[in-house]
DNA sequence: CGCCCCATTGAAGGGTTTCAATTATCGTGG
DNA sequence: CCACGATAATTGAAACCCTTCAATGGGGCG
């Protein structure tokens, strides 16, 4: 078991642009030759780093090539509220076509590569190329059908029913971006998964104990290793 | 006040089309007489009537005039998981442009009247008319925003928060469709509003009850009546 | 190697659910 | 129009889950 970890220690998530969720706005861009003039590629982000200020214009999305973002708002009480995880493949400010500024604060989970996506450059090329139309469309109606799975989430679960929601889905976004596999690296901190599931540090904490007693996963530190998927899903509806 | 409550009994909410979500979408096509095509108006459906029963094929959204719908899945042990409420002026099914099949059942809470807008034709219009296009990209950006917003709420919120929260959210959508008012008709029941706020029927209740205790409001069945509105969005931050 | 931060674990308190009983409301038919 | 039954909503008490407060353990980084 031990040696797992060991292996995972220099796994590092990336996706190739055939796989990103941008991938299919990419490539006809490519073979047109404009991918240049709408999209900057993999610029580089240090952990930590905030990429993106809430309340200020929105000019671009945020494609990431590796590495993870979080968005959050602050609270009046000038504390985080965690709204979203992104890695590879995920892009980031669909949320902020309608209101024209960024709605969340944008940051470095671990140092990270991002593609820059320009707004209004992309909706010129709606207008010319229908693929590119109905993309955007998917891709915006898809992310409203995640909220909704996770609205349903949060109403409805209890703690360990979130937290094995919330690995599980980690555990699709890696296969869907080509890194199928039952070890999992977590690159946000317990702090992190707590305040994004509405739970505390201490609940989460007591509840990946629970998940190992039940024989579903080993924790070590950051990394997860799955042992039972199925149990694991049958945690989550 | 019990004055107040006989009148209200006979309200009934509608959306001008001027105010409608989709109506920036039917005025201009009304000037160009294509109204007609695409959109059917004002299709009636009864109280407890099902428009659309989860997985069938997706072929068009759904405009509310007046009355009200709900949407939901069926888990497991076929048990209702409410996820939406749609009020006269929302718009419903934009989350099945990506999985070309409606996702949730979609039912009448009251006797409602509907327009109903195909996808299909809406997006030759994308096509045709950037200021559909722009319209189209606003309203499922603002859809994600709103539901960042939703799941910052129930992840966040405890259940006297996300009460209020929930009522306040009632006021301001009846608001920006020109129906501003401190008496508020709930559509939906008890049962309903404690299912989708993931909480039980008693707890709604009791924090009814304690909502009225704090003079924020007063409770008559399905009638409230806001007494102190700031008092009430504190209580939501 | 030691410090600091992060994570884990324990015990008490608070909030929500569950189970149960009562009260209110709505729709129906006389 | 009122009476009745069925359904919906309210209220109370105990059980359970999560949080809070507190202390300990472990890992990463200088």
């Amino acid at each position: 078991m031990q040696d797992i970890f060991k292996t995972l220690r220099s796994k590092s998530y990336s996706v190739p642009c055939e796989l990103c969720s941008a991938g299919a706005l990419c490539i006809p861009m490519l073979l047109n030759n404009k991918l240049d003039t709408i999209l900057q590629r993999k610029i580089s982000y240090l952990k930590n780093e905030i990429l993106v200020k809430a309340k200020t214009p929105f000019t671009k999305f945020y494609v990431i090539h590796s590495g993870a973002l979080k968005t959050f708002v602050t609270t009046s009480d000038n504390q985080q509220q965690i709204n979203g995880f992104y890695l590879p493949g995920d892009i980031v400010g669909l949320d902020s076509i309608s209101t024209k500024v960024y709605n969340n604060n944008i940051q470095a989970l671990s140092n990270t590569l991002v593609c820059e996506l320009y707004y209004n450059e992309l909706m010129s090329l709606v207008d010319t190329q229908k693929n590119v139309r109905d993309l955007i469309c998917n891709l915006l109606s898809s992310n409203i059908y995640d909220y909704q799975k996770l609205v349903l989430c949060y109403s409805q679960k209890k703690a360990d029913e979130r937290l094995a929601t919330f690995i599980y889905s980690l555990y699709q976004r890696y296969e869907k971006s080509g890194h199928s596999s039952l070890n999992i690296k977590l690159v946000m901190s317990r702090a992190d998964i707590a305040n994004y599931l509405g739970l505390t540090i201490e609940t989460v904490s007591r509840n990946i104990s629970k998940l190992q007693e039940l024989n579903i996963l080993t924790a070590k530190g950051k990394y997860l290793f799955i042992k039972n998927l199925n149990a694991l899903i049958d945690l989550c509806n």
